[in-house]
DNA sequence: GCTTGACCTATGGGTAACCCATAGGTTTTA
DNA sequence: TAAAACCTATGGGTTACCCATAGGTCAAGC
């Protein structure tokens, strides 16, 4: 199958199918008269398991080197237990940042509800943003 | 003052405010002779600015429009309020993302814990990532 | 006066995961 | 047979910087 029948099966853009190709993480023959690529149906399976990989939170780059693992017969599961337990507590991190940003940003629009428009002179800029208590915690 | 004390003042890199400045939000004046960057306190109080309007969620594109208001002496007020009441929800859609994305890979290692390695073959990647059980909410 | 180190400049490439535009060749269909 | 749909490769765009390079400039000590 063309591109883009393989992007339609599984719900990719045809661009995605392109850059997965591109990336190396899908290897199809070409057709060798007009240089189309041609993909079987173990290219579908495997860009089914790209997609649950990348549901998973696995990078494209991660997922090529789980897929290299695979293709020389080595066991990519250690690696894959790895970089999941690695990037679980990144992940978690980067929802407290977010939380507190979110905080931050609800505390400022409860602030300036209050507050009048102001025109910026030789001091001040913006007093909404100016006067916003910084974190101290 | 010359790059690396403005950024040394307000505690960002020297490449930081050479950003900055490319991307219009510092307007230095040049030395004459040399080329320098040559910033003002009041070049100061704006970075100071601009680093209180991105601890608010603001993007440097943002701050750099509102920057631009301020200079015009437009009250950048009225966008500074629409920006945040307009990125507010678009934080809280993507901390509910990553709070599902963390679940499902809590699950995943959970689910792996009691999992062996396996090796690929032709019908099997890894059956970490293929029996992981899709979303189906 | 001169060397050395710290600083400055501009340019260009890298990051993540695609999306899109362009120009030109191919296949399918009406 | 001509248009519509598809394919190719290339290159640029997205965010907010970071880093490397090559070459000019400035401060200090000797
Ligand atoms: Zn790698
Ligand atoms: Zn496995
Ligand atoms: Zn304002
Ligand atoms: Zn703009």
């Amino acid at each position: 199958m063309k591109v883009s029948e393989l992007a339609k099966r599984s719900g990719v853009t045809a661009e995605t199918v392109r850059h997965y190709s591109r990336e190396g993480l899908l290897s199809p023959r070409r057709h060798p008269d007009n240089g189309y690529q041609l993909f079987s149906d173990t290219d579908l399976q495997r860009l089914n398991f790209i997609q649950r990989a990348r549901t998973l939170g696995f990078s494209v780059h991660e997922i090529r080197d789980i897929l290299l693992h695979a293709d020389q017969g080595d066991s990519p599961c250690p690696l894959v237990r790895d970089l999941m337990a690695e990037r679980l507590p990144q992940i978690h991190a980067r929802i407290t940042e977010l939380q507190a940003l979110a905080a931050r940003m609800e505390q400022a629009l409860e602030t300036w509800a209050d507050m009048p428009d102001g025109t910026p002179d030789g001091h001040s800029l913006c007093r909404l943003i100016e006067n916003f208590p910084e974190d101290t915690p």
